[in-house]
DNA sequence: CATGAATGAGTCTTCATTCAT
DNA sequence: AATGAATGAAGACTCATTCAT
């Protein structure tokens, strides 16, 4: 993602490519960082993991990183920013009507771009680390309110368009919230499939529940 | 649970003092351990923090508990006991009618009993930890399986009696689940009041709006 | 030195015991210490070449002393603290001339018990540290300006005394130390004898150029 | 010194440019380390720190010096041979008498040339360090003796000349050189001043007490 | 000549666990 | 039951050295 820029700039002597194979090998140990939190977890990833699962050595990771700590909030900053950019990117291509856009927003987070295995198990990781949360505030936060707000902004629209004249705002976007948090971690904890689609089923679903007038609910088989 | 020692401890006639000491010691240690937890997350979390928050010695921790593993398991053990008793007794409490026990049953997961800071961090500390989910699964799985039997069924009747014939009980249920997770989340992760309320208020929010004959939204102020 | 005391407290249950064992711990760990900076230099010296030297394992050094940094602070102010008292005591012993106390104030700086080629190396190691320059200022300042101020006083008296006028007492005290200084790096440079005689009769034989009236030089041999 | 590699270079007909740029790179290298060695210390100076000290990168040191221990000795050496020649030309430079010798002899130690903060602390490096002490011994060892060589005659001279038949020549000879080096000590670890000319006036003063015939005091003032 | 990415040996430090008292 | 000294495995990090470009 943030190499393509680079790339182009490569095969030109000078610095270009030199930052190209920077870019690349933070990607390889970022990627490789979500791969070993998935796996192990945060608290038995070491960089030797890391590094071994990069196919790199690691004397490396610090070459690149500086500490562990670095890495890891890069890795943080890395899954923050395609997050943002998904949702983002989502509801801007979504129709014009604000149902669509809501939908878009709302289902957005079970893009298979962003809602993998490992994509998840960095979430919860930083979730579940006090030691790391102030660390998630600094990169999160800025973007967590974006979010919030958009959400809000949202749902207000479409209250005032369907006159669900009963439904506050703030409160009704921070259920759909953490919803999709909650489906998140059902997800996450899942053994055997990784049941996107009934996540996205379900958001209907509640979406249906809170705007009768916007949304439908699929007819039922009589199974 | 935790009653294999004291048999063992009970056989000496004296009247179970050295049982009674062990608990209070295993307690002590429980409760240091979901306190260090909450405070420092799991990976930041040693046997010398729980000991020191216990005020008692380094190495009594493996006296009483073998390992830290042990003492994790039992950790996690004692919360998910502590929750599925929360639950059980909120449901059987509750009136007879269905819209009753379905309201208790989820909205106990704020009761103060359960959600405490410290526990919620001990939760999401397991769930973040790859490494743990097997000892996770071993631990909650019965109890999860119960909890969502008991969620099915109660969202089963709801459904038949209020015939909501559009609703799915399994999905309707891990949504309401999701939910309450989410707001659990949204409580551990929140930096300033622990709004117990304000969540409990969100859950009788999505009830009425999935269950519309039998909960009804508060009047909203015009504020 | 610093154990004599706690060894009394021993044998009697309670803390004496424990804090005997440490503090014997310490002086083994911080004698290794000073043996490693004599073989191997400063800079070679590692945590665990000095557990091996004291026969300890490694983890215990940080478990006396905290961090490599500590241990190395205390060793400094270890021989601080031995090369002050041994100086110390060996002015109060000399006679009442100050002519006596004069050259006992020298002299002492190559006793057997301070000038030994581990404790040299341990004083040079920290000079030639420019790192570990403000540690030492820290550790040894005080000791050196008392130090300082009573090598004056006693050339001042003897000065008084043998109305040596041409002399200036700190200057003249300057160049005493600058010499038994630079006697001790010879020391420390040699490679086949420790010759302590040696230095002791050079320190003699300046002490009679600059204080005639007070010092005669041994007769030569015509040799 | 230094000019195998000059030799070698001179072949190319071109001019030797490739040559002066060597020599250029590897005084750099060289002034880059005495600065790094009074800087951090021996302990703590890396080849990093040398590149970057003179603004070069990283695997230059490397192509210069082939290790980290060449580059070391080379600056020992460098200081070592600057001092000699130093010492040497002050000797001749003197006028005949013996005395005017072994004043410029021993004062020659406290020229700006040689005696700087960063030099001093190049000696007192390898001084500390055990382990570099026989390449030390290698490299100064000739150099060394020769300065010995050289003070004891000319103090068996002015002895000689002066008649002080009580002094021994050798162990004058060792006093003074150990004169120097403790002054070259108290220089280096002199926080405020680097005062030089101090040092000369107690060389200066130690002289006329030895050899009283040729040196005088100057007068005090009765301040 | 020069750069800087890459490697891997070596060091400090932490910490679960053991055990004598 | 309890203490805390001791052990040793394991991890983060540093840095001299190599090498492709």
């Amino acid at each position: 993602m943030m190499t393509r820029d680079k790339a182009k700039a490569g095969r030109r002597g000078g610095g270009g490519e030199n930052t190209a194979i920077r870019e690349r090998r933070r990607q390889q140990l970022i990627d490789s960082t979500m791969a070993s939190i998935a796996k192990r977890g945060f608290a038995e990833t070491t960089m030797g993991d890391v590094a071994k699962g990069a196919k790199l050595s690691h004397g490396i990771v610090n070459f690149h990183f500086n500490s562990k700590d670095q890495l890891l909030v890069e890795t943080l900053r890395y899954v923050t920013e395609e997050y943002r950019s998904n949702w983002t990117r989502a509801v801007a291509k979504a129709g014009p009507d604000v149902a669509d856009k809501l939908a878009a927003f709302y289902l957005a987070d079970f893009d298979p771009t962003v809602c993998t295995r490992n994509k998840l198990a960095v979430w919860h990781a930083f979730y579940g680390e006090a030691k790391s949360r102030p660390t998630y505030r600094e990169i999160c936060g800025a973007s967590d309110q974006q979010r919030i707000d958009a959400g809000i902004e949202l749902v207000r629209r479409i209250i005032a368009e369907g006159d669900y004249r009963h439904l506050d705002p703030a409160s009704t976007a921070r259920g759909l919230d953490a919803l999709t948090d909650g489906l998140w971690l059902q997800l996450l904890l899942s053994t055997d499939r990784f049941d996107r689609d009934g996540a996205r089923e379900t958001v209907r679903a509640f979406l249906a529940h809170a705007f009768p007038k916007h949304f439908t609910l699929a007819e039922r088989d009589a199974a």
